[in-house]
DNA sequence: GGGCCGTCGCTTTTT
DNA sequence: GCGACGGCCC
């Protein structure tokens, strides 16, 4: 058993063969915390003679939950029966299932996700009457998954003014809709399972002594539901291993509050706290420009990472005109260090801020050909068709399903409008009759407000879906599947609802991975397919992958990630920091650990680079560079700058005419600040040409005057009334206008 | 009911 | 620059 401990540091040592009671492992980027995770797992089955099955680990993604798996069933030599790892997510649907009839759901409920969560709530808000212009669903379900993270329910619910009193009743509609169509949106899964076990003491207790023990990895991105999952089923036996690290607490936008680690140790006063400082992940220099990043928030506790593995070369700076000069160097640099430093494609990753941004990595790669693999974006599961047939095999499943029944009961389209799909919801909510009910009751000839026409369809449909329900009982999805394709003419489908004949064959294409990856395992129950679909994440696809390629990602799903090249793109102000952060509480700061999240993924090679000028919604505005990139010593760095050297320069001289030394709070507010990098990132911008109330003349529409003018990134974007030719926006440097004299 | 066209608003980040 | 949605006409 001496193996298990091998090459373990003092400080991880010490973690592992922690005895019982709760520990608290404090842990820096690289610092082998993962490694810590699976040794402690198999330090408690091989050495403490602990019961797999009394061992709960959460991770925070899939995949990383099977690596988990596997390397402690390697370490073992064995496999792990009853062992449970998976995420938050996973584990309560589970226990939900399990426990169906303690919930208000049936065992075969369905997981909503981010897209059926915004129908849903959307059919809230017309169903309520709701101005969905003033009330945009995105906000609305922020603000209802903001208090199911809270473990807010609908009758807790309170918010001031009008809009509180508009959210609550939303949320409160909202949440039947989930519940009539036998479904539970993703908060509603730790949400649910939390209130189970706080109000039924028999299964409460029943699972906080069959946990003997707790483990969480990621600790600092746990919200305030998943902390109470903790405490609750670590309350008994009390043996809670969590290991996190403030400074890579990036998901508060999704409730996560890294001051758990404080009340953890508030709720556990008997913790152990181990540190675990050292980094065996990247060079000295990396390290050093990392801390130089986050050493600028305030309120954290300063921590002494230190390495053995020595300098490194420096971390270069690049600025780019624009974003497609961004990308041209950076797969520049990676054909050139896949050539020279002999490291391939899988080695280097790119990173960045939005989904939106790895489009122009994705073209320069392909102007390359270099292989690379998307992480996230529009993922497979996002795919229209997709969408579509998984909400066929979900209505199979679960004909009550309101969000899928809305996706397809006119897809591929049989007649059924948008008129008629209102008068046979107003029908059934009149009738208190479920989807189901409502089109069985048509089926049987009950009479209903629906005209004759409209009614027979309905009946149509629901004669398909009852005989893949027969089908489907026989338990042979492939077959399931393909019955749909003919019955609905979904081939023919695609192709009319193609713009090109490429099109159509790319989601014919689709059609064809989603009948292969069913393949694999045909027999599996339709239940558990669902399930599966519903909870991979983005970084779980990157698992298997095989083949040798570029990974893009987010820095979000960089987290627990490494890789030998690091590049970071898009390092500019209202990028990184996302402007969207500015007004959040806690915001920069956030924006700040992202970064230094991303660098920290770097073992040996970092890139940092910025645009000058970038497109955005169309047009392309330009840029200044991050106010992270400024405490980054210049003896760490390399490359020129010219922008960068400038802000250094001006925020040293501002440094040395202020008195009071806070630079990075300065009394300006963020989103002011936003605004003025936006019109005058070079110190002023050169007055527009057209002002509101100038008569100019122009070649075509003739005569006119100026409404507005405004900076478009070199040009000057004027809205002009003309005497004849109405109202338009023209772009100035095309438009010729004349300025004409009173 | 469906297709076409113009307008608008938009994107953080993910289980 | 794009996709969602509303208005309009067949």
């Amino acid at each position: 058993m001496t193996s298990l401990l091998d090459g373990l540091n003092p400080q991880q040592r010490e973690a592992v063969t922690a005895g019982t009671g709760p520990v608290l492992v404090l842990a820096g980027p690289g610092s082998g915390k993962t490694r810590v995770l699976t040794h402690r797992i198999a330090y408690l089955v091989g050495e403490m003679g602990a019961y797999p099955g009394g061992i709960l680990a959460v991770t925070f993604t899939n995949k990383a939950a099977g690596e988990m798996r596997e390397r402690i069933e390697s370490l073992l030599g064995g496999r792990l029966g009853g062992l449970q790892i998976g995420t938050f997510h996973a584990i309560c649907a589970r226990l939900l299932r399990k426990e169906a009839p303690f919930t208000r759901l049936r065992a075969d409920y369905l997981i909503y996700d981010t897209d059926d969560q915004l129908a849903a709530v959307t059919q809230a808000i017309t169903e309520l009457n709701v101005d969905v212009k003033k009330y945009r669903p995105r906000q609305l379900l922020n603000a209802i998954s903001a208090a199911k993270n809270e473990l807010i329910t609908p009758a807790e619910y309170q918010a001031p003014g009008y809009v509180g009193e508009i959210t609550r009743r939303v949320y409160e509609r909202y949440q039947e809709l989930l519940v009539n169509s036998n479904a539970r949106d993703f908060d509603d899964l730790l949400l649910d399972a939390v209130l189970l076990l706080q109000t039924n003491d028999e299964l409460r207790q029943k699972y906080q002594r069959h946990f003997e023990h707790l483990l969480v990895d990621e600790f600092q991105d746990t919200n305030t539901a998943q902390y109470r999952l903790v405490q609750i089923l670590g309350n008994y036996h009390r043996n809670v291993f969590v290991v996190g690290d403030e400074d890579q607490a990036i998901y508060g936008f999704r409730g996560a509050d890294y001051r758990n680690v404080l009340q953890f140790r508030h709720d556990f006063p008997d913790a152990r706290v181990i540190l675990l400082e050292q980094n065996y992940r990247s060079t000295q220099i990396v390290l050093d420009a990392a801390r130089a990043v986050i050493d600028q928030n305030p309120n954290r506790t300063p921590k002494a990472l230190f390495t053995e593995r020595g300098g490194g070369p420096r971390v270069t700076i690049y600025e780019a005109y624009s974003e497609v000069d961004e990308a041209e160097y950076v797969i520049e640099r990676i054909v050139e260090l896949r050539r020279q430093d002999g490291l391939s494609w899988g080695d280097m990753a790119i990173m960045y801020r939005t989904n939106a941004q790895s489009r122009a990595l994705e073209e320069a790669c392909i102007r390359r050909k270099v292989p690379y693999r998307l992480v996230g974006g529009v993922g497979f599961y996002t795919r229209r068709e997709i969408r579509d047939l998984l909400a066929y095999l979900r209505l199979v499943h679960n004909p009550d399903d309101a969000v899928s029944f809305s996706r397809i009961i006119n897809v591929p389209k049989r007649g059924i409008g948008k008129k008629s799909l209102e008068d046979f919801r107003r029908w059934a909510a009149a009738n208190r009759l479920t989807i189901s009910q409502a089109l069985a009751a048509l089926a049987d000839g009950v009479a209903s407000s629906l005209a004759g026409a409209a009614a027979r369809k309905f009946v149509e449909f629901w004669q398909m879906l009852t005989n893949w329900r027969a089908l489907a009982a026989q338990g042979d999805l492939i077959a399931l599947l393909e019955d749909i394709l003919t019955q609905t003419g979904y081939s023919l489908h695609l192709h009319e609802t193609s713009d090109t004949e490429q099109e159509a064959l790319e989601r014919q294409e689709n059609v064809k991975e989603l009948l292969a990856l069913v393949e694999n395992d045909r027999q599996r129950p339709l239940a558990d397919f669902l399930e599966s679909v519903a909870l991979v994440a983005d970084v779980d696809s990157l698992a298997g992958s095989a083949e040798d390629a570029v990974t893009l990602l987010t820095l979000h799903s960089a987290k627990g990630l490494e890789f030998p090249v690091v590049f970071i793109t898009g390092l500019e102000e209202g990028l990184l920091p996302h402007f969207r952060a500015f007004d959040e509480q806690d915001g920069m700061a956030e924006e700040c650990r992202l970064l230094y999240v991303g660098m920290t993924r770097a073992m040996q090679r970092l890139y940092l680079t910025y645009a000058f000028r970038r497109m955005t919604y169309g047009d392309s505005s330009p840029g200044m560079p991050s106010r992270f990139l400024r405490p980054i010593p210049a003896q760490l760095l390399e490359g020129a700058s010219a922008l960068l050297a400038n802000q250094r320069a001006a925020h040293r001289y501002q440094q040395d005419t202020t008195w009071d030394d806070a630079p990075l709070t300065q009394p300006e507010s963020p989103v002011r600040r936003a605004i003025r990098s936006q019109i005058a990132p070079f110190g002023g911008a050169p007055a527009l040409r057209y002002k509101a109330g100038v008569r100019v003349f122009h070649g075509k529409f003739g005569e006119g005057i100026v409404l507005e003018s405004r900076r478009s990134g070199e040009d000057e974007e004027v809205t002009v009334s003309f005497r004849e030719g109405g109202i338009k926006r023209l772009t100035a440097s095309f438009a010729n206008l004349v300025i004409l004299e009173d």
